[in-house]
RNA sequence: GGGCGAAUAGCUCAGCUGGGAGAGCAUCGGCCUUACAAGCCGAGGGUCACAGGUUCGAUCCCUGUUUCGCCCACCA
């Protein structure tokens, strides 16, 4: 017996030769013009920046394996991969190498400096697609896009001037979220709020014509230096007679007006609060209500400006520092508390956002979200879990106006052009030559970038060639699925929800899967300065694309977090080994074997045969239902039990008879059967495991109608008609076999040891299905001489199992320990009493028997019954083992 | 402050519309049985966080409590 397989799986060339061969023959083109029923789904862009992490490599992998489902199931598929410009990221890299070189992007001018990321692009941008294929992802490669590609490109201006004619767009001065390092505005969603401790500084401020001061409390002391009022609660009458008054701002010795708000709370701190409208969100709003003076006092790096006084030129904190010990210093710091504090962080630096004055464009998102709130609403887009909705609903009814203009220079330049002539603003698709409004040839395009966001809002059809009316859009539009973490539901699901609406008129997918964020084995976020980071790459280095493929399907159920173990990992590719060495066996099996014109109805099928064709429908169907409700652990499970545990376990091992006995029908026939459950697993397993299954299917003999296992068809457990011939005989010789491994196990009776055995049925049906299935016990059982029927003669002293009506007598002759016996069969009654008791005390309520339906009292009566039937059969035995003590 | 999620075997987690608690790993005992020791056979292990409620019946539904995690939010 022989097969070229090696004898342990070895993924690393199997993965590349089948990928090239997978790619090269053109098996992950879409065609638009199939007639195939379509199913798309777009890639959530990874940055171009971006090395494959964990996330990544779940959020894709489960993608693939709903790819490989459809496109296996009769469908056209279309997977549009590509990659996200990624503005502050992609530029903070690239400066971040100018800054090696001792340079800054400003000596190199913007022309020069986007020349240079469109450098590193070409150079090393590319690393994440090489690292998605070796993951196995099938998209349509032919079709990758980027966000900064011309056509994409046309459709953000495209999106842009429509909103502006809209009045969708406009411009505003207000105080928007400031990254002092960045040096960019960020929108709401780009801060990220951190717990941090901090303090409460309370200072006293001398009204002005009176001996009082008032406390003010503070977290930020250094922008007192912008304070323009102190506000108090009207209704608070500690202050009811300072309200008009002034006090005297301390360090830069400006009168500020003590005002009336009901903003302010009386029983925070002191109740009086220093107003800093240039500075604070809250401040801001009470500055336009009560008409006060803005004064900004930092610049864009967050160093306080000329209007600082003495502290003109100082670091925020080193100001702050100064400020407070200032403040001490002329007796007017009251005292300091400790406070928590949520400081606001840029998501690409982590430094201290500051809330900063500035002109900035925005969107009016408000009749876009209504929208996108209905079509979730009547079920256009379907959410899954359903949770979710809860979440993204709650988003869009509060949503605000959303900031989209970035003072960087990587990104879409918002096409606006300013006249110097009139002042007035030109937005235009094509770059303006002439003011709109002057017809003025001086125009100057505005400097600022549109928030990456803002393109990938339009992904699931700037991909497609929209603004052109493609037949890829036809074809393709709306998306069947998006799978993606519910990190960015907010970011990019809910925007383009909004975007796919307003400018295709429907929902971008149909369906949202959102699925968890893998952490580490301690549920830590995955982080390099924390140094857990699993890199999924050394995983596919060491276990095999496959084995982590399935890892991951099988860990997708998990809510929130997918805390990844390697020990799991390594379970898999156990799991993947034991496939292969299944295949093996197989193989050698199958040695002039010919499966064309395979017809198993020609056979007259063993018990085992009908059993594990059983099985295999009973798995195929439910790998598709846990597929169709996204319940990608389930699917694995499911697949997981049937090969180890159904296939290997049993079948292969029920099956070695026929095929090494001397009847070349039955072994043809033992064949057939192997060669129909393994070529069928192995379809039904590629989504998950695409590279081995593969590389197996391939070694399989004779011809099949695909080239590959990508495109023969997934089984839907419909077509094996072999499901209604039942397996319950089978099941019974099963059972028997544990009965007496049982026995064997627990009284440590060596394997090697063939042993007599006696089945004494209750039923003819029984001794029949046993007399088919003698070979079967014999062989998994290791039983030489079997003995079995109705009233069968029973041995004088035997152990005893039962298996349904059938009582299995082990005789003890030299064989068995009398007290081992015993001891086991004390414990089986005591099981079993237990489940007596158990039913008995149910049917003996009136009210269960009364209220229960019929089919649980049914079968809780057959339980009873069973119960009972065993534990006379064991306390018999259990007496005459007792009496030979 | 609002919202969401989690609590089940030693560990990591499944558990569908309520009807006798499951898997993997780990543990214990026995096996190199010609596909696989990355394996085979057998076994042990759970007051399903706590307290109430609904029900004939609750891990599951409802209410409350505790612990942990996440998201959103302008309380200085």
């Amino acid at each position: 017996m022989e097969t070229h397989l090696p004898k342990g799986y070895e993924p690393r060339d199997v993965e590349k030769k089948w990928y090239q061969a997978w790619e090269s023959q053109g098996c992950f083109r879409a065609d638009e013009h199939s007639p195939k029923p379509h199913y798309s789904i777009v890639i959530p862009p990874p940055n171009v920046t971006g090395v494959l992490h964990m996330g990544h490599a779940l959020n894709n992998t489960l993608q693939d394996i709903l790819v490989r489902w459809k496109r296996m199931s009769g469908h056209e598929v279309l997977w549009m991969p590509g990659t996200d410009h990624a503005g502050i990221a992609t530029q903070n890299v690239v400066e971040k190498q100018l800054a090696a070189e001792g340079k800054d992007r400003h000596e190199l001018g913007r022309e020069a400096f986007i020349e240079r990321v469109w450098r590193w692009r070409s150079e090393s941008g590319g690393q994440i697609i090489h690292q998605l294929k070796r993951l196995g992802a099938s998209c349509d490669w032919e079709r990758e896009r980027f966000t900064m590609d011309a056509g994409l490109s046309r459709a953000v201006r495209e999106v842009f001037v429509s909103l502006y004619e809209d009045g969708l767009i406009y411009r505003d001065n207000r105080l928007i979220n400031w990254c002092p390092r960045c040096h960019t505005a960020l929108s709401d969603l780009e801060v990220e709020h951190e717990d941090k401790k901090g303090n409460l500084w309370h200072l006293r401020y001398p009204v002005v014509g009176s001996d009082r001061v008032l406390v003010v409390a503070t977290t930020r002391p250094e922008t007192m230096l912008g304070d323009t009022a102190v506000a108090v609660n009207p209704e608070d009458e500690r202050y009811a007679d300072l309200i008009g008054k002034t006090v005297l701002l301390p360090l830069v010795d400006r009168e500020i007006p003590i005002i009336a708000d009901e903003y302010v709370d009386k029983e925070f701190g002191s109740g009086a609060v220093k107003i800093t409208p240039a500075h604070d969100f809250n401040d801001f709003e009470v500055g336009k209500r009560h008409s006060l003076e803005f004064i900004n006092i930092f610049d864009p790096s967050g160093n306080v400006n000329e209007n600082g006084g003495a502290y003109n030129g100082m670091e925020r904190y080193a100001a702050r520092k100064q400020v407070v010990a200032d403040l001490e210093a002329r007796g007017l710091l009251e005292k300091i508390e400790e406070h928590g504090n949520a400081v606001g962080e840029c998501y690409r630096c982590r430094t201290v956002i500051e809330p900063y004055m500035s002109k900035q464009w925005y969107v009016n998102v408000g009749p876009l979200a209504e929208k996108a709130i209905e079509a979730v609403k009547d079920g256009r887009t379907r959410i899954v879990p359903e949770q979710w909705e809860k979440t993204y609903f709650e988003w869009m009814y509060n949503i605000k106006d959303w900031c989209i203009s970035r003072q960087i220079w990587w990104g879409h330049r918002i096409p606006a052009w300013y006249c110097d002539d009139c002042e007035g603003v030109t937005v235009a698709r094509e770059d303006a030559i002439v003011c709109a409004h002057c017809g003025g040839t001086r125009l100057r395009q505005e400097t600022d970038v549109l928030d990456t966001w803002f393109s990938s809002a339009l992904w699931p059809f700037s991909t497609m060639g929209w603004p052109e009316k493609t037949e890829t859009l036809k074809k393709f539009y709306p998306t069947s699925c998006l799978v993606t973490g519910f990190d960015i539901l907010f970011f990019w699901v809910a925007r383009m929800m909004m975007m796919g609406l307003k400018f295709m008129g429907e929902v971008p997918f149909k369906e949202v899967y959102i699925h968890a964020l893998v952490r580490d084995a301690q549920g830590q976020k995955m982080s390099k300065s924390k140094g857990n980071v699993i890199d999924p790459l050394s995983v596919i280095d060491e276990y095999g694309t496959d084995a982590f493929r399935f890892t991951l399907a099988a860990f997708a159920a998990m809510g929130r977090d997918i805390k990844l173990s390697t020990e799991r990992i390594a379970g898999y590719r156990n799991f993947a080994n034991k496939l292969w060495n299944a295949s093996r066996f197989t193989l050698m099996n199958l040695e002039g074997f010919e499966p064309e014109g395979i017809d198993l109805d020609r056979f007259d099928l063993s018990p085992a045969d009908t059993w594990i064709l059983c099985r295999l429908a009973e798995a195929a169907r439910e790998t598709n239902q846990a597929l169709r409700d996204y319940k990608f652990n389930d699917a694995a499970g499911v697949l997981y039990a049937f090969t180890w545990n159904s296939f290997c376990d049993w079948y292969i091992e029920l099956v070695k008879d026929d095929l090494y006995g001397a009847d070349p029908a039955v072994k043809s026939r033992a064949q057939s059967v192997l060669y129909v459950v393994l070529e069928s697993l192995l379809r039904l397993l590629h989504p998950l495991m695409p590279f081995i299954t593969e590389e197996i299917w391939q070694a399989l003999p004779g011809r099949r109608p695909t080239t590959f296992l990508v495109d023969s068809p997934y089984p839907d457990g419909e077509g094996l008609p072999y499901a209604e011939r039942g397996v319950a005989g089978m099941e019974l010789i099963m059972e028997t076999i544990k009965g007496i491994r049982n026995i064997r196990g627990e009284m440590d009776v060596a394997p090697s040891k063939q042993i007599q055995a006696v089945l004494d049925c209750k039923s003819e049906a029984s001794a029949a299905v046993l007399r088919d299935g003698a070979g079967y016990v014999k062989a998994l059982a290791r039983v030489g001489e079997l003995t079995l029927g109705v009233g069968v003669e029973r041995p004088a002293q035997a152990a005893t199992q039962v298996a349904g009506d059938v009582e299995i007598l082990l005789p003890l002759a030299g064989l068995i320990n009398v007290e081992e016996e015993e001891k086991r069969l004390l414990k089986e009654i005591a099981k079993v009493e237990k489940d007596v008791e158990l039913f008995a005390k149910k049917l003996a309520n009136e009210n269960f028997v009364a209220n229960a339906p019929r089919h649980v009292l049914e079968k809780d009566r057959a339980k009873l019954a069973e119960a009972e039937e065993k534990r006379a059969i064991l306390q018999e035995s259990l007496k005459k083992i007792q009496a030979l003590r």
